[in-house]
DNA sequence: AAGTGGTCTAGACCACTGC
DNA sequence: CAGTGGTCTAGACCACTTG
């Protein structure tokens, strides 16, 4: 059974496949919000919650006045943004290796925790996986990674590829909306420099993450310690 | 002459303001749809207008049935969103203030750039912006940034309120479209530490930023040196 | 059953841009 | 000036969660 889906969300997808195939031109202007509202027999407040989501996307944008501007007609917008390790770095030609330091459950999650987990996920427990990701042999990030016990049942037996993100999309239907970040520079402790192959005293980045997903009361927790003193870490976002 | 805000981001920055200042505390619900709008007097799209602006944000979270969760309170520097300091800060407690360090014009970049300029943003020289910005009387941010002399006329004087972003686009409509960025933990150079009134051997988060305008061949350049022991630079993707 | 957020309608007036 | 997006009202019905 089919439901169908919501106006506002059956404009967005029309919309977006006429951009991405071409039959809407970038730089030009979309059909204005009355025409669409005429046109797709709803109301403009439909129309505008349905362009709403072209913006956050990256496809076009308003301009008062004038109408919605395409302004890109690509996918993968919002991912470049927190793409994860393996794809960011698959299309160059550093050879890079992921080390799978832990993999475990546990009833517990860590405390004090750097963002605190939602009281049905504290509750549920978690999964914990440690890697140590490496480019051109040299240890570049160790992560800490955290996910609910909740509504993904044989996790790690799925995960054996190494692509966190692809498994939770794939098995699960999870995607990643969003990324929240904090990021600092410090002192590390002994024990991740030495797995950065640092010397004492060498500065950190320091970055906590808490990934929004689209499934409700869903988050992962990451932790990332980063070596950069040959390669930075950079990010490109809009 | 105050122009009134619309009544969608009254509500955002008031129930923002409770979230930051500790008033909503985190984990709890927000007031239901329904209760803002009877005690703003407005109507229900409109409050969720305002919540809106508050989900994308990364503060609250929509649980179908429940409500609207406080899931995050972090009086943490949002930096990495294109918004500036100023306005990052400005619905928050914390005192915020910012120092031009330096100003002026040079027909000569400084070389080696951390990204190259384009070649005519070369020739046409540049104006440099040295700026000190503080929290609650600490200094948190040495920001260097450098803006090509094209299409920009009367820059400094038309800056004297100190947003460049807002100047930007309210006197040239430059807008920032995207941003590259690279980060490391660095050991900074006594000048830079003493700025920003560290002892010897604290790490510092360096930042080199490009931003991407909606001008063809028209670049912003900055270099930050942020102090992160006592607030982290924070962002969200998506 | 009662309350919540999710979707939607049918209007309205405004500020802005272009001609 | 006409047309665009920005804001807003006053309703309505639905799906979902909890007691």
């Amino acid at each position: 059974m089919e439901k169908t889906l919501p106006h506002y969300k059956k404009l967005h997808l029309a919309l977006r496949q006429g951009i991405l195939s071409g039959a809407i031109a970038k730089g030009s202007l979309l059909p204005s919000e009355n025409e669409l509202s005429a046109r797709y027999n709803i109301t403009r407040a439909t129309v505008r919650q349905g362009l709403q989501e072209l913006v956050r996307e990256g496809f076009i944008e308003k301009r008062m006045g004038i109408g919605s501007v395409v302004v890109n007609d690509r996918k993968t917008l919002g991912l470049l943004t927190f793409k994860g390790f393996s794809e960011v770095l698959e299309s160059t030609p550093l050879s890079s290796t992921t080390q799978n330091l832990k993999m475990g459950t546990t009833a517990v999650w860590p405390s004090p925790f750097f963002y605190e987990p939602t009281a049905s996920e504290k509750e549920a427990g978690c999964f914990f996986l440690e890697r140590l990701r490496s480019v051109e042999g040299h240890p570049v990030m160790l992560e800490f990674t955290y996910i609910p016990q909740k509504g993904v049942p044989n996790f790690f037996e799925n995960m054996e590829n190494g692509s966190l993100f692809a498994t939770l999309q794939q098995e699960y239907k999870i995607e990643i909306l969003k990324v929240l970040q904090d990021v600092r520079a410090i002192h590390a402790p002994e024990a991740i420099l030495k797995r950065l192959e640092l010397i004492d005293n060498t500065p950190v980045l320091h970055i906590n993450r808490k990934y929004l997903t689209n499934t409700s009361d869903f988050h992962i927790y990451s932790s990332l310690y980063c070596n950069t003193t040959k390669y930075s870490i950079s990010n490109f976002f809009n």
